[in-house]
RNA sequence: GCGCCCUUAGCUCAGCCGGAUAGAGCAUCGGACUUCUAAUCCGACGGUCGCAGGUUCGAAUCCUGCAGGGCGCGCCA
């Protein structure tokens, strides 16, 4: 164990049991981060009360304990301050000692769940039979960054692409495909025409009475399997999925076909979930609808809220395949938890159709079911992302600026063209991946070029320069970051600070994955990426008058850093170019 | 009417498993390149944490109420 929260949260723990009785050792020393040392231990003030004793008097006998157990090998001083606060200083032999590990630890201090999970991560589903926008782009990256964490943390992952493909719309939008041709179709849509081509078949549906016909039939047809119209079907699905993989390989998503359960693939369950429901008496017709009213669903008037399984014309909507993707998942699939990386507008849906899984007994207590909520984008006006015409701003466009932007900021470095086309490209992805990683999912977030491409700061290229510039030292002193081993002696105060910030990844990663947190590894790798730039700048490592042995010590530190920052960045899906 | 999210420095955001003097970046002002990438670093300035109560030794953090903003809420998904 490495990881400095955690062994003094053990420490302290067995000094509560010594100074108070075994009944003391469980309970939470609150070790925190402190700017008055290391860390501080707040537990003295929280268990005076229940020891009908002084809190400076509870942490005296805290302090005790730890002096009787022999701990000299981890403090350096424990302290009592304030109204009963422990500050605790680490000694520095410990902390490089700690950093050594680290340094041979290939998962650089994460570790592993167990027993390890089977999570199913719902992300990304763009709709195929809508003006995708660039709402889709934070759906995408958050999910992939938290089935990355996830997977890192040694769970199983099932990856799900809940794809729009199936519904109402996709009548019209076979028909438009046998108006414009098959092929022009397909090479537009591979294009990444798939909002043009929706609104071109909305104005028709909307103005000519007779394709509004045809597409009605159409839907009918669809939904029947009738084999010509699932050619059609497949043929426009194929084009626009082709678009949705170049997308993701643009930005170097994970997701691959195999991932791909659309709601197409629901549709033979609906049915029988419907009658399930029906027949166990939770679903109940209402105005010709079939629904179910979970309870404490309440609208105007108080009136129950519906779940509408089944509208009365005998058609389903997103609820019901929702119903069954979750009795899939959880009977079928086995998952022990489920998360919805879908936008926080669908809140009420989710709750609801998990409060109806409920009811029916898909979902049971042993399985978490997760609505990660995803804030809106929204323009620099603070409005919602549109163009000026109101039609939403397509995505490769918006990536392509990006590269355009990071390529005009190295444009003095003096690269070749394919070098410089190749840190550009990684420079705009990491711009924009982390720029909706960095915040909280849950808010809504402001699109803005200038201050995600920004070099300073909490951005992709802050972190991405600091991992360059470590490269930059071995690359110059010829050293394969690997051959730096230490020994780690800690002299300066940046030197002991970089050290004890390395510490402290693995449990970072870990209560990122579960609070589906990705912006907590942000905040973490720009602490440490500042804490390096910092020490770059302090101390020097291939300088002449360095020592042998300060430069191999200052040559581990680079190399620990290099690994977290990597294997961060890695987590964040944010590619790194070795020299920008 | 109900639900979710939000309100913290001029701007953009962290912090919210209660803990000492509320943090970053940008902007503004002032410094640091004969030195491993100055795309950087150091410093200064800047906040009654929306308002009012409550719980507590202690509240930005928990509870209640109110105000303001965003989004959603019966047959689109």
């Amino acid at each position: 164990m490495t990881d400095p929260q955690l062994v003094l949260t053990e420490r302290v723990q067995q000094a509560l049991g010594t100074a108070f009785g075994p009944e003391y050792a469980g309970a939470d020393p609150l070790i925190r981060p402190s700017q008055f040392a290391d860390f501080q231990a707040n537990v003295a003030l929280s268990l005076a009360k229940r020891l009908r004793r002084a809190p400076r008097e509870v942490a005296q006998a805290i302090a005790d304990a730890l002096d009787a157990a022999g701990t000299t090998d981890v403090f350096e001083s424990v302290e009592i301050s304030g109204p009963g606060f422990l500050n605790i200083t680490l000694k520095d032999e410990w902390i490089s000692a700690q950093a050594e590990r680290t340094l041979e630890d290939p998962r650089v201090g994460v570790g592993l769940t167990t027993p390890p999970q089977t999570v199913l991560v719902d992300y990304s589903a763009p709709n195929a039979a809508k003006e995708m926008h660039v709402g889709h782009l934070r759906t995408t990256i958050v999910g992939d960054s938290l089935v990355r964490i996830l997977e890192h943390l040694g769970n199983r992952l099932i990856r799900q692409n809940h794809l729009g493909d199936w519904g109402t719309p996709f009548g019209m939008l076979i028909e438009h495909l046998l108006d414009i041709g098959e092929g022009n179709a397909i090479a537009r849509l591979e294009a990444g025409e798939g909002s043009e081509y929706y609104q071109e078949a909305r104005v028709k549906f909307d103005s000519d009475n007779a394709f509004k016909e045809r597409s009605r039939r159409r839907v009918a047809t669809l939904q029947a399997e009738d084999p010509e119209t699932i050619r059609l079907w497949h043929l426009f699905m194929n084009a626009t999925i082709s678009y949705f993989n170049k997308i993701y390989s643009t930005l170097g998503v994970t997701l691959t076909d195999d991932d791909i359960a659309g709601e197409s693939m629901y549709n033979r369950m609906l049915a029988e979930t419907c009658a399930d429901l029906e027949a166990s008496g939770i679903a109940t017709v209402s105005e010709g609808a079939l629904c179910v009213f979970p309870p404490g669903f309440t609208g105007s008037d108080d009136k129950p809220l519906p779940l509408i399984i089944r509208k009365s014309d005998g058609g389903y909507g997103y609820a019901t395949t929702d119903l069954a993707a979750i009795r899939y998942r959880v009977r079928d699939l086995k998952v022990d938890r489920i998360l919805y990386v879908v936008g926080a507008e669908q809140a009420l849906h989710f709750q609801m159709v998990f409060a109806a899984a409920r009811m029916a007994g898909w979902l049971t207590d042993e399985v978490s079911a997760e609505h990660t909520q995803i804030g809106m984008m929204l323009g620099s006006d603070g409005r919602r992302f549109r163009t000026r015409s109101g039609v939403a701003t397509k995505l490769s466009d918006l990536l392509d600026e990006a590269v355009e932007r990071a390529s005009a900021a190295i444009a003095e470095r003096g690269y070749d063209e394919a070098t410089r086309a190749e840190i550009a490209h990684t420079v705009g992805m990491g711009a924009v991946k982390y720029a909706d990683l960095s915040v909280s999912h849950d808010s809504e977030y402001i699109f803005d070029y200038d201050r995600m491409l920004a070099f300073s700061g909490n951005t992709g290229p802050y972190m991405q320069y600091a991992t360059a510039r470590i490269r930059s030292i071995f690359r110059k002193g010829e050293i394969d970051p690997s051959a730096a081993t230490g020994p780690i002696i800690l002299g300066e105060p940046a030197e002991r600070d970089l050290a004890l910030q390395l510490l402290g990844f693995g449990s970072v990663v870990e209560h990122a994955g579960a609070s589906s947190e990705p912006h907590r590894v942000c905040a973490y790798l720009y602490e440490t990426a500042s804490t390096f730039t910092t020490f770059y700048e302090k101390c020097h490592v291939l300088h002449d008058d360095v020592p042998p042995e300060t430069r191999a010590s200052r040559l581990a530190l680079c190399a620990l850093t290099l690994n977290v920052l990597q294997t961060g960045l890695n987590l964040l899906g944010v590619p790194t170019p070795t020299r920008m």
